[in-house]
DNA sequence: GTGTTTGTTATCAA
DNA sequence: CTTGATAACAAACA
């Protein structure tokens, strides 16, 4: 599941080899997960140049040298962006083989593909068809953000004090407040669990129950969660892939998501799995009070 | 055929 | 207004 680790990992990996692209072609196998009309999708496209990427959350945001306009992707549970150049291919510098890519990409899962001047290729794949891609104004954009957004807790910005008070707002369990992107941006299933047990703290705990030791140490560890998985390049739990392909390592860092049946690596106690805001959510019992 | 996986939004009920 | 529960979306897998 691409959250805020993997989706900057793959922004970070684009980053590298997007900018400055033009787009000469591009083609829209399912039409379904492009929510901007086709013919307009691929009009205002063709010929526009990548200026920059950024990232709110789990959304990504790709600028073009077009006044007022922004692609955005939204990878939600199994998108992926792949970018494959043919240099590489030449120099063997990436994770396919000439006939492995040929082979793959465009494949079964691939929904979009753009093709740059120089002759490389992204493939937007999603399995489920649940991501998504979308051209819209800088006002639309602005909405968007503002509407959906709460603080990015890599920023340097990220207030504790704010963090605490939305806490100490909610009656609803602090699985689900953390869950909530407004809360804060970009944590989904997998890091709200390995958060909420590195802070000690039972998932179905009411959030403006937490003491405010609780609150400070969870907002101390989310951020060291998420940079630890970053500098891992993310985790790969079932379908994520990196911007080239690859991997994601911070799997086998994980604690308690996945493990549920095993022991916690720190008092051997067996992991339970719950329900809980319609997740599958995993803790120990032991460690988690 | 059944249950399970989850990011996000919509809808309904209390 | 708040919250939770549930479904919907969508496809694969055990």
């Amino acid at each position: 599941m691409p959250e805020l680790p993997e989706v900057e990992t793959v922004r970070r990996d684009l980053l590298k080899v997007l900018l400055g692209q033009k787009i000469t072609a591009l083609k829209i196998f399912s039409a379904s997960i492009v929510k901007t009309a086709p013919a307009t999708f691929s009009k205002k496209l063709k010929g526009a140049t990548i200026t920059a990427l950024k990232r709110r959350g789990k959304l990504l945001i790709i600028e073009l040298d077009r006044p007022n306009l922004f692609l955005l992707v939204h990878l939600k549970m199994t998108g992926q962006l792949i970018y494959l150049s043919p240099a590489a291919l030449i120099t063997g510098g990436h994770t396919f083989s000439e006939a492995e890519r040929k082979r793959e990409f465009p494949n079964r899962h691939t929904r979009v593909s753009f093709t740059f001047a120089d002759g490389s290729h992204l493939f937007f794949n999603d399995l489920r068809k649940f991501a998504y891609l979308k051209l819209v104004d800088k006002e639309a954009l602005d909405k968007i953000i503002a509407s959906n957004y709460g603080p990015e807790p890599l920023d340097k910005n990220f207030s504790h004090d704010l963090f605490a008070a939305s806490l100490k707002k909610s009656s609803r369990s602090i699985k689900a407040v953390l869950l909530d992107q407004k809360v804060i941006a970009g944590l989904g299933n997998i890091y709200v669990d390995e958060a909420l047990f590195a802070a000690g703290i039972l998932p179905d705990r009411v959030s403006k129950s937490l003491k405010p030791a609780e609150v400070s140490k969870l907002f101390k560890v989310i951020p060291e969660i998420l940079k630890k998985s970053l500098k891992y390049r993310g985790t790969t739990f079932r379908n994520y892939l990196d911007g080239r392909g690859r991997s994601g390592n911070f799997s086998k860092q994980l604690q308690v998501y996945g493990r549920d049946g095993e022991k916690c690596y720190h008092c051997q106690e067996t992991l339970k799995k719950i329900r809980l805001a319609g997740r599958g959510t995993h803790y120990c019992p032991k460690c988690q009070k």
